[in-house]
DNA sequence: GACAATCAGATTGTCGACAATCTAACAAGA
DNA sequence: TCTTGTTAGATTGTCGACAATCTGATTGTC
């Protein structure tokens, strides 16, 4: 007998559809913070009853894109510099205990994904895709985390994950063009095919990897003048 | 003017008193893992209908005690020794990270607050309520997150406790009357009270605190029975 | 003009019914 | 006996309508 492993098949539900149409709306920045999801204008545009949204909404909610205020409605997540601040530095360690926990668990197959990842990454920002190129640094940072088998720490990161790219996503739209230099991952990866954890640690608990400084900047600079949205 | 703040009123939507309802059922216990909720059942049972039901059940899925499979059902997420042990290692982590950012933000209220939880864990125990002995001692545990200023870490910490809330019910449920000592946090109590950092982070890192190797072992146990459930 | 009371419109929360899907029991055939 | 096809019942997913609540404009009063 073929020994032959299925993976299980996706959710044909409504609802799963509809989240990940309005997760990738929000993480793209097609919805900007602040702005309200008005639930049969939505429903109506994706030919679905609003019960089916209002569960979708409900898991995003959960997930930490949207609040939701009884009677008045449900918004995306406004951002603050304190929020992002706050991400950023539980993801730092976060990342030293992913790296600490998947380093013996490396192998070829590991950098063989690894370099699938950089080399992702490479060919989005050579393609000046900046959406692509957020969504694919932020795979190639998350390979640590995947790998450090311990599912609490995934899922705590994917979700910390979804407001970076967030948080990225705007950024990005706000000064347009200016795409970063190609090969800034070009250490964090060789660090993580050596032999020195600690250094790898180090670095990415050091190293400002993804122009979080800029980031900072761009969102302290949205506090100060009033936002639309809430 | 007289300086007054107040908190915001309680949400009045039956889907929030469902979540509080069914999130206390599975932590304390009288749900038990694996067990699949019936919607029907469960509607007709809290007098609502089941779009409410439904929602309150997505938040609890994507807060991680609950596991739904499209078309066949919700269940209590069934709880492995691997769970444990990976919540209670990342858990280690946050601990660390939160006493650090907690250190200098330590006042006066921090110092009765911390005193009024120790206590709430004494007379629990006293008390012989196991249920409340839990609560009240996770509560303990959660005030260096509340106290951390990070937003981010403390709702990590939440949805972490849940999962520990619900395993160590599970435990003291199995071995029934066995409450152990009282003053299993003197030390810790001491320590954050204490000059030493180091030490505070080193205690949370390496004591184990309530029980842990007992849980796992328990959990272990467990998993070489059939459970009835999934 | 300032302020409170009222009201209409819009939006969210909830309900009951129907459609789609699954499960388990049973029958038919090799 | 084992496998496959069928069917009835139960359960989940989705829908459209109604109830509860909020918001903003309007009216009336001082």
């Amino acid at each position: 007998m073929v020994k032959t492993e299925f993976s299980p098949i996706a959710d044909t539900t409504r609802r799963a559809e509809i989240v990940a149409l309005l997760r990738r709306a929000i993480l793209t920045g097609q919805l900007e913070p602040g702005q309200k999801l008005n639930e049969l204008r939505i429903s109506e545009q994706m030919r679905v009853s609003r019960a089916p949204l209002r569960e979708a909404m409900r898991e995003l909610v959960q997930e930490g894109i949207l609040t939701s205020i009884p009677y008045a409605g449900t918004f995306v997540i406004n951002v603050t510099a304190k929020d992002i601040d706050d991400a950023y530095s539980l993801n730092k360690v976060l990342d030293e205990f992913a790296i600490e926990r998947m380093w013996k668990l490396r192998d070829q197959r590991f950098l063989d994904e690894l370099d699938r990842r950089h080399e992702a990454v490479k060919q989005a920002t050579r393609e000046r895709d900046t959406t692509r190129q957020i969504e694919t640094a932020l795979q190639l940072h998350g390979l640590i985390h995947e790998w450090a088998d311990n599912s609490v720490l995934l899922e705590t990161w994917q979700r910390l994950t979804s407001r970076l790219q967030m948080y990225f996503a705007l950024h990005q739209q706000a000064r347009k063009e200016a795409v970063p230099a190609e090969d800034v991952h070009e250490t964090y990866v060789a660090l993580l095919k050596g032999h020195d954890m600690r250094a790898a640690q180090r670095h990415a608990r050091e190293h400002i990897d993804l122009d979080f400084e800029e980031l900072l900047a761009y969102a302290r600079g949205l506090e100060r003048r009033p936002s639309k949205g809430a």
